[in-house]
Formats: structure tokens, sequence, C-alpha cells
DNA sequence: ATCGTTACCGGGAACGATTGCGTAAATAAA
DNA sequence: TTTATTTACGCAATCGTTCCCGGTAACGAT
């Protein structure tokens, strides 16, 4: 089962050189002559020669590849994200290997040990919903690893960062939620420990404030899961709709809370945008082909995942310590369709 | 930027040892005393020392790592197929490199040379719809790398398979339309290189041939990119609905091809299933949430992932060469819902 | 006293590649 | 002719680990 590979030594031999001469001939060193070379690249060329990047990394501790964490492929933000990464990472001559946390702290902490153990040169990284403890990654980023953080950030370790602006983009969903006329609004969040958490919740409440409308601390539910499991979004949605004063609305703060809130809704027959009005985070491109389709906030996704890379590239390349880093914030997009239209006339009471 | 780990180096010397004594001990050889392995496993978890598995792949020439090679991890089939990938391979200790080929033939190439150059001990492929030449596949095969393809197999090639009854769940699907009512079938078919295409395409036809349909040779349109293209299956759909016989059902052969379907007839305003139904290869989850809630083939997506594991976990294993291999054949779901309940009464020239 | 065991440990060669250094031969400069 | 310089190549160390050989004690049996 073994499956052996054409090596320097094998070329050294069959043409009576040294590995040494063949490695420089391969590098085209100036010490080489013309007809060394060009005896040694035809050779390999021949019997497919491909340098062996494990000996490669192991001698060079390098190794040209850049490790990505995300919470879940499957969703499609991240997926975005990822391609993103690797149009530009290929383009640079680097490859990927993509680990999944599956929103588990263990599961984030073994893939994290593997990476660094193939020796990735640098990391991009999403930490997961269950995610409290910094230390190893601090541990890491302080041993010298190139990290760069997108959307769920680590503000304790100083290093590049790409977001949106999760609180404007908050705000503007939440806006539009008051501007159609929804008065009774509630939120539906991830972990209270991640960063988008805090942002995005800091933009609804300020919106709130801004209308003059007291958001109160009990309106707001937390999957500790990011919605994974969608028995603790139900949990949270039944939360939210058994409050004293019956919710007309609802923002969902991240992509898997938005399509399992519609799908919940959906089991109890209520009716969105009639019963209850739905804005949320998600960049599915299905949004709109759901029966209400969804507004919602979309991220550029793909441009972070370009943008993340590149600076990584760029703390993997520099010569020196980086030590000023820089958090690039870009814009959401907010797309308003069907499932935030109000259909009943704004109640009274609440005026 | 370089990043210190712990060597068996660093123990030897600070225990006064030799490099080969701390490796056996480290391994609980026989030949190493009590007391010196203590000493030596304490010291070791005191300074955090991991074995580099760079060094390892490098000696042993096997890396506990399986590649995964599929067209895009943002479909939902493939996804699924990956977690239960994964879910096996960690539980035996294995780690797994995702690529994706993008449907591309070069991206795939580069991927394949990327993940057998680091040592992967298999591989886990579902071949890209560009892809017609094997030989580069062949060539891994024959060179002794453990393969098992799931999905879109190649013939050709004699390994280990796993897919469902491709035939058996066009052909359920298709009666399942001609019950429905609907006479003029027309189906979206991926590139026609492909094996699901044609094992798909052979049930639909055979579906119609066993209700004396006469299918037609023009009534099934491929899309050579798989859908990744959204032009393309413009393209295709606009073919069908230009037919003589104006269809009233599609069967889509490929998720992409199922959902891209629908967001077209929705922008031409052809109304599902008023006008045209529509059924599909789906694994997505939000298809019962779509507007119409949609009709489809289902995969059995995680538990392939984890056959195909154990299948290939078993040729790697294996202490000689495998010759006997099978292709397991899995049962595919069918989900009726609305997009397939036809409203209109039959057309009576069609009967 | 000598031999055979057993228990324990170290030296050094791999694995595949790069690279600093040494050096022979060829050429140029003196 | 002698010396200096260039050209072109090989030796050996290195990366971290394993493992085949050794080797050296201690001990019991002859």
């Amino acid at each position: 089962m073994k499956f052996e590979a054409v090596t320097i030594k094998d070329i050294a031999k069959a043409l009576g050189l040294s590995t040494s001469t063949v490695s420089r001939a391969l590098r085209d060193s100036y010490e080489i002559s013309q007809e060394t070379k060009k005896l040694v690249l035809d050779y390999a060329a021949k019997i497919n020669y491909h340098p062996n990047p494990i000996a490669l990394s192991l001698k060079e501790r390098r190794s040209r590849t850049i490790g990505i964490v995300v919470s879940e492929i499957a969703n499609s933000f991240f997926s975005q994200v990822i391609n993103g990464i690797e149009s530009i990472a290929y383009n640079n001559g680097y490859n990927v290997i993509i680990a999944q946390s599956r929103e588990s702290f263990s599961r984030e902490m073994l893939n994290l040990q593997f990476l660094t153990s193939r020796s990735v040169d640098g990391l991009i990284i999403s930490v997961s919903t269950e995610t409290q403890d910094f230390s190893f990654l601090q541990e890491f980023h302080e041993r010298g690893l190139p990290i760069v953080f997108f959307d769920r950030i680590v503000d304790q370790i100083d290093t590049h960062k790409v977001i949106v602006d999760n609180y404007k983009g908050a705000y503007d969903a939440t806006m539009h939620l008051l501007d159609s006329g929804y008065r009774h609004l509630v939120a539906l969040a991830n972990s209270e420990s991640l960063s988008i958490t805090r942002e995005r919740l800091a933009g609804y409440q300020a919106a709130l404030k801004d209308r003059g409308i007291d958001s109160g601390g009990e309106r707001v539910r937390y999957c500790k899961h990011g919605g994974m499991i969608l028995s603790e979004v139900e949990d949270a949605l039944n939360g939210l709709l058994d409050e004293p004063v019956k919710p007309d609305a609802i923002l969902a703060l991240a992509d898997k809370l938005t399509t399992g809130c519609l799908r919940l809704l959906k089991q109890k027959k209520i009716d969105v945008p009639g019963d209850i009005g739905l804005i949320g985070f998600s960049n599915t491109d299905l949004t709109e082909l759901l029966e209400p389709p969804l507004s919602v906030i979309r991220q550029p996704a793909f441009e972070m995942g370009e943008i993340a890379t590149n600076l990584l590239l760029q703390l993997i390349e520099s010569k020196r310590p980086v030590t000023e880093f820089e958090t690039r914030v870009l814009s959401t997009e907010l797309l308003i369709r069907q499932s935030t239209r109000r259909i009943k006339s704004p109640d009274i009471v609440s005026l």
C-alpha cells in the first residue's frame, strides 16, 4: 500500500551526480553548468519528479500552507469566505487546510493542534460559539504563529482582523423594522461571549434607544450553541414568544438562527410577516426563494476572505515582527424583502 | 516569525539521555527501565512535548491523514458527506484535508497533487463535472494510493465505491411526476460524462418507457459545469422550455440544478407547480421552506461519508494489497411536497 | 574464572531536501 | 612558470524522529 515517489536521490544515482548537484541544478543555482542543469532538468521532467513537501517542511519549517478554522463549512457565509481565501492563497502559491470546529471548543483546540503541528504558516480563524478561553490561541500567537481573525474575533489578541460593521448592520435592520411599523421587537442571538453578538446587539439596542423605545433586558435570547441544535433555537424562540408584550418582529443575529427561526415559525403556523416580521443576518443564496422571501443583512464574505488572506500573507512574509495591526471593517448590505413587510395596521397601544 | 517547538532532543539534553532512549521511553518500549520512562514521560508532559508529525510523515511515509476532494463544500450534499467522513476519521485517529475542485479539472489535478505530496494515506473523492480524463487518478491508484469513490464514481478504476441507487431515485421521481398527472417531462442534467448523470438519466428514461411514453432525445439538456454558472442553467432551461411540446414538469438531476431551476422559473414568473412541476435531487435542508416547498430526492449523505471512510481505512490498514472491492449502494429518499402538486387538469391531448 | 542471559541504553543511519564549506580542475593573471 | 581566480561539483550537517545495531553492565550458571 505504499506509494513510492521519485526523489532527488533517484535522479542523482541515474545521472551519476551527487544529490547536492541535483538539488542545485533544480533550483537553477549559478554554481551548476548549463549542461548539467539541462541534463538534470530533462531527466526530472521525464520521470515526473516533484520535490517532497514534507521533507521541505521539515527542513525549512514552513509549509506554504495556511490553516482555516471555521465553525461549519455548511454555513454559506463561511464557505464563501473560504472561497475568497482560496482564491488569494492559490495565486500566491499557498495551499489551504480547512477544519471545522462545529461550534465545539474541544474540536477547535484539536484542529488547532493539528494545523500547527502540520506547520501551517499561518491561521485564519473565526472562533466557535463555545470558546470562552482564548489562552491557547494567545499562546500560539505569542509563540509566533501569524493569525488573522475574521467575523468572530478575539479582542484580547492583538493582530489583524477582518469584520463587518456589525453594529451598523444590526442598527439599520432594526431601524428598518421600526420604519416598517413594527414596535415590539425581540432579538435572537448567538452566544453572549461572541464579538459579533455583542456588536450586533449593541446596534439593535442603540436603534431602539434612538427611537425612544425601551428595549428591556428580557427581549433578547441567546443560543449557546449558535443554533447547531434546533431545539435550542426553539427554546429561545418560545421564550421570546412568551414575553408579556407579544413581539411583532424578530431580529435574528446569525445565519443559522435566521433560517432556524423561519423553520420553527412555520412549524408553529405563525405567519411571516402577517403575525410576525423576521429579518436576520444571512448569506444563504436561497433566502430570496424562501416563503416568504427573507429580508437579510448580508456580509461581503468572499471579500472578507480575500482581505484576511492578504493580511495573513503580509504577516507571514514579513521579515521582521509586525507590531502594527489593523482591523478592516467592511459594510453589510441590507436586502429588504417580503418577511418584513408589515401587513397589520400598527398597534395603537404601542405607539 | 518562527515558532519553535519542543523536540525529543531537548528532552534528551535536559535529562542527559540519548534521543533514542527518549524516543523509546515515549513509545513505552520494553527496553527502557520504569524509572527512565517515568522521568522522560514526566518531563515531556511538563514541557508539553508533542511529536512532530512532519518528521513522522517523512520517516514513516504515512500521515494519518485522509484527503477529500469534492467539487464544492458549499453544496449541502458534500458538506454532509464531509461531516460523515470526519466523524469516522477522528474516531480512528485520522485527520482530514478538504479540497474543492469547483468543478474544474485543472483544480482537481492540482488538489490531488497537493494531497498526495502531503502524503495523505488515502483519498475519498467525487470527481468534478469537467473531468473526462481519469488517467491521473488511475496512475495514483496504480502507484498504490488507496482511493474510495463516492457519488460521482469512475467505472474504469477498480476500488471501493459508495453511491446511492441513482437509477431508482430518478425512476421513482419520474413515476411520481407521471402519477401526479404530468405528461410532458423534461430533464435537466449535469455533464454527460458523470456517472450520476448516466444512472439518473437511465432511471428517468426507463420510467417513461415503462409508461409507454416516448421520451425523445431532445427532452434532456446538459450543464457542462454542473450549474456552477447560472447562465448555463438558464440556457439549458430555455432550451427545454422552447421544446415543440411545452413541458409541464422538470426533473433536475443535481442539487445546484434543482435550486437554480427554481430561481430561474421565479425570475421568468413561471409558476411552480401551477405552470410547471419541479422535482430534483437535493440535500439542502432549506428545500421545505422554499416557495413552493420542493419535492426532492434526498441522499443519505452523512452515512455515505461514514461508509466511504470505513472502506478507506480498511484499505489503508490492510497488510496485503486488497483485490476484492465492493460498491455500496444506498437508497434515496423521495420527499413529496408542493412543487409537484399538479393543479391544472390533465391535458387531454397528451393522454 | 568464564560464559550466556538479561536489562538497559547510546551511536548513527535513515527519511528527502537544502546549503555552507571544501576542493579539484580549468582558466586567467602575474 | 607560478600564483590567483573562477567554475563546477561533492561532502556532510541539518530538520525531528525511529530503529537497527551495538555495547556495557550485572547476575547466575557452569
